[in-house]
Parts: C-alpha cells; structure tokens; sequence
DNA sequence: CAAGCGTATTTGTATAGACATATTACCCTC
DNA sequence: GAGGGTAATATGTCTATACAAATACGCTTG
C-alpha cells in the first residue's frame, strides 16, 4: 500500500461505495481505524478523504457519533467568478469595453440598504458595457463606496473597467453572489440591444473588506448567456 | 504554538495578508519551511492552510517555484442543490406538489443530444410542479433514462417528486448545470400563473452514473426567485 | 549560442503517535 | 421514570519525519 495518492484513491473509492449503494444512505460507515486497516493506510489519510466526502456533501460527519452516508447527497457546485474579459476572451472572442457613465451621486435608498449604510453619502456610481466580437455581452452597473476605497477617485474608467480595477485594487473579505431573471428595462435594453421586456440574466455581487461594504454590481446579459458549471 | 485551529489561524492571516496588499497580487510568498517557523506550525499545517487559500483561489502553487498571490483572485463560490421540498420548507412555507404528466415517449433530437444518446430510445417523461404556500414555485420538466434506472417505471410520481425519488434512488457521480434567463412559453407560464414570455429564472441539471446519463432536468422559477451564495 | 541533462528546491502526500473536543451512552441518584 | 453527571468513543488537529513528484535553473556539451 502507501501509493502516492492514496488518499483520492480511498475517497474515489468511497464514493463508489456510496453512488453503488453498498453504503446505504443514512447509514454509518465504519470508523476511521478501522477504514485505515481495510485500506492499508494511515487514519490520517483516511481522514483526508472523508474530510473531502465531507465537503462535497456525501457524507455528513460528528464526532462521537461517526460518519454517515447523507441522507440527500447535496453535494456542492462551485463556480469561479473571471474577470468579464477574460470570460469573453476564452471563449475566443474580441473583448470591447464602453464606459457610459460615471459620476458621485447619492445612492437610492435600495442600493444604500443593500450595502447597509446608514447616511446617504455620494458613492460613484459606474455604468458601462462589455462586448463580445462587437456584440454586447454584459451590462455592468456598480456602486462604489468611495470611503472604503478613496483612491478609486482619479481613476479614469474611460480605458480600465471598473471590474478590472477593482479587482486588482479593492481586495476584499467577503462576498455575497445572487442569480435571477429579469425584464430589461428601457435602458438596460437598449444598451443590450434587445426589446424592452426581454428576459435578462442578471448577476449581483456585494463584496466587503472586514465589515466595510466595498462595491455593489449588477451585471446584466442577454438571455442568450448561460452560466454553467461541472461537478 | 500549537493551538488546536492552528490551521485556520494561519490561513486567515495569510488572507488577511493578501487582502491588506502586504503580499501583493503575483508576489511570490515565503516557502512552507519559512512559514512554518515564523507561525511556529509543522510544515504539514501551513501546507494544509496553504492548500485551502489554493482551492479559494487566492493562491497559486507549483512545485519548485513555489507559492504566489493570485494575479486575479478568481475565488470560487460553492452552492449546494438540496431538494425542492427543502428548499421551500426551509423558508417556512408550506410545500406541494403536483404531478401534471407522466409518459414514455421518443425523445426530441435537442434532448437526445443533451444527453448523448445515439438512437431515439423512449424515456420516461415527467412534469410537475412544485408550490410554496400555494403559490407556484418550481415548474419541473423532466427525462428519464430508462435504460439507467429501469426501476422507474413503477414508480408512482403523483405522490412522489421525481426529484426525490431520483435523489434516492439513482445515485450520479457527474452533473452538469446551467442556469439561465428565458421567456416564460405559453405552458410554463400558465403553470407559474405568469404572462407569456415573462421572464423565468431556469435551472437545468444533468446526471450521469459514471458515463450513462440519467436524467436531465429543467426547473423553471417564476422571476421573483432568487438564487443567493455567500463566500 | 542552443539544446539537453542533471540536480536542487518546493510542494504533495503518507505515517505514527499524541492530544483536543464534541457528543453519545450509560450509570447513578432521586 | 426523569434528570444529571461522567466516561467512552469517533472525529479534529498537530507534530516530526520521510519520501515522491514536478520543475526551474545551471551546467555541460555540441
């Protein structure tokens, strides 16, 4: 025994034994001693490979008690958030970026409650668009709190996109992601060419440095756009 | 030294690190070894600190050349997929659940190819829907691979989700999602009591158990539906 | 100068042993 | 039988050590 990858060959394994059903869901699978000596390892690997199953939502384990196959195996997805460019650009399109608008405006009681903040300080408020081969690709709307990222005041937002430079200056903590489905406004449709109404995909992301909000965005796409990820 | 949570303690002052700009973004970080003598930690704590700040994304590593701060910090986001039912009674409604057709019929080429299947073998068919409260939540239109879960056909969807069936009974180990904004057809819309081409919020899943499809699955939600992720 | 090879360095993983921690199971008391 | 305290047990984590694997870098050679 002891390959070199033992452990993801244990916790291949075990996966089987769940997906198979030799290991019946709510049912207890042995411990980790004992998993170790069946497979001729370390607990340490064993260990290893059921803190994975674990993570992935195979199985659900406490102390004492052991480790149980789940019940309803809500395993994760995971999906990465590029940078617009390099989305578009990996996919092997030209990128092109306008910027539409960019001024420090009070926000709307929504945006500002969104971000959980009390006074109605100006904000920079950012609007621009993304295009793939010259046909648009997403719509960005963003808010930026100038009191947690100051320096993003003599940025000109006419060559960088707002996305891009705050990815690289406005490090943060914390972010909250939320999917749904929209009818494009006048505005947003026209920017998208679209009619008024469509449906669009649209993607919110609040991001905080510590308990600082830093940035609000929306992003809206044409309902061509499909966000799709592998387990 | 030596706390129990060593780990965590290290990797959240790494992070911390790497949010404050005192690593900056492409900057090589000092080695394990280094690390582990200025946190006081075995190699083998900073390491597993260091692989979890890898799998966020926050890092990057390569034998020999070391460990460096994500150019980009392209952090993943994980969502869990739990059952309808528990998502609705989760948010304190009440759940229900309404078959509306259940059939074996030919599959349309489009669905065929979603699933790789080469010849037009009949598969189980399935609508339903899924309400919270009363009110429509979930439109669920479903394909089942007979030839991968033969025991489907006796089972009796009036008075069981597919969806919990399946998640019991037709354990996968791949899947696919794809999320999207579409226009409401005449049907889902009738179902969901919206207009026609009202925006929708739509979820497909595909499974497989090793290489053989099972199921794919497009859920429709009404545009009110919001899907949320924290980081 | 270019190409190829060897080697040093860094991360990846395994191991055994130890202790910490959470939580169940049991026993004891009332 | 109910309640509460305690011991048993499975998992969580750390340490020190060892070897494996990938690969950047320098050296040798043509």
């Amino acid at each position: 025994m002891s390959e070199r990858n033992s452990f993801k060959v244990i916790r291949d394994e075990m996966a089987r034994r769940i997906a198979e059903r030799l290991w019946l869901p709510g049912a207890l699978i042995p411990g980790e001693e004992v998993l170790a000596r069946e497979f001729g390892a370390a607990r340490a690997t064993v260990n290893r490979a059921l803190q994975e199953l674990a993570r992935a939502g195979l199985v659900e384990r406490r102390r004492r008690a052991g480790t149980r196959v789940a019940l309803y195996p809500m395993r994760e997805a995971r999906f990465v958030i590029p940078l617009v460019r390099q989305e578009i650009e990996a996919r092997g399109a030209a990128y092109q970026y306008r910027l539409r608008s960019c001024e420090e405006v009070s926000p709307p009681e929504l945006v500002r409650t969104r971000l959980g903040l009390l006074d109605d300080t100006p904000l920079l408020h950012v609007r621009c668009l993304h295009l793939a081969d010259s046909a648009p690709y997403q719509y960005e709307d963003r808010w930026i709190n100038l009191d947690a990222v100051p320096s993003v005041r003599d940025v000109d937002f006419t060559t960088v996109s707002p996305n891009e430079w705050l990815v690289e200056n406005a490090p943060f903590t914390e972010a909250e992601f939320t999917f749904l489905a929209a009818a494009a406004s006048a505005e947003e449709a026209d920017l998208l060419q679209l009619r008024e109404g469509s449906p669009v995909f649209v993607a919110e992301r609040i991001t905080w440095l510590r308990d600082k909000p830093i940035t609000l965005v929306r992003m809206v796409h044409p309902p061509a756009h499909r966000m799709v990820t592998r387990l």
